[in-house]
DNA sequence: GTTGAGCGTT
């Protein structure tokens, strides 16, 4: 199982973060974890997950002790097959808090304390991450060139609006219209079966359409 | 059952 991650993020500041890039959507960091240990004291591993599906994103981060050690798996850990797959590792540019990171050390703290002043307004990030996270994997694989097409689309976002909400509202139907269906819904089923108004017959349900074929049969010889 | 550039928390 894994210990990582249980606990939040440990202390960052003591430790060098790596980033690992192309992984399997299937590599965890039990799978991780053996790889980087053997190079040097791993604090921590991570890998962002998908909340929703609970899949994984296809990278991870780990966290050396040491920047040597954090350096040497860099160079004897990138590159390296996983799950048939090669991985990429490199050193975080950006920390858990978009925290500037020079090799993998934190260089620069965020202005919280003059951040704090800006009205930032308390929005979900999950959701929009997961989302937009989506939308920029689709974007980026075809999307390089079509940097004009997106203009585009920009534009045109306008008529797509062709119903207003009036009209949805115009379109629920009344409780009594919900209440009536409701009601014959299964009353009509109860008569059918109860009633059992047609005599459920052994034949076929038309026997007129193999009338219209026998005449021909039998007229024939 | 899919996908593939990038930067992270229970």
């Amino acid at each position: 199982m894994s210990h990582f991650g249980r606990s939040g993020p440990p202390e960052i500041k003591d430790s060098f973060s790596l980033l690992v890039l192309n992984l399997t959507f299937r590599t965890s960091a039990d799978d991780l974890y053996p790889l980087f240990d053997r190079y040097g004291e791993v604090v921590d591993i991570y890998i962002p997950r998908n909340r929703r599906t609970g899949d994984s994103r296809g990278f991870g981060f780990v966290r050396y002790k040491y920047f040597e050690d954090a350096q040497k798996a860099v160079d004897r850990l990138d590159g390296k097959m996983v799950d048939g797959r090669a991985m990429m590792v490199q050193f975080a540019k950006y920390g858990p808090n978009a925290e500037k990171i020079h090799k993998g050390r934190i260089v620069e703290v965020m202005g919280r304390s003059r951040g704090r002043s800006r009205s930032r307004s308390p929005r979900r990030r999950d959701d929009d991450r997961d989302r937009d996270y989506r939308r920029r994997s689709r974007s980026r694989s075809r999307g390089r060139d079509r940097d004009r097409g997106r203009g585009r689309d920009y534009r045109r976002r306008s008529p797509s609006r062709s119903r207003s909400p009036d009209d949805y509202k115009r379109r629920s139907r009344s409780p009594d219209d919900y209440k009536r269906r409701s009601n014959v819904s299964p009353d009509r089923r109860s008569l059918s079966r109860s009633r059992s108004r047609s005599p459920p017959r052994k034949a076929s349900p038309s026997p007129a359409r193999d009338a219209s074929r026998s005449p021909r049969r039998s007229t024939s010889p």
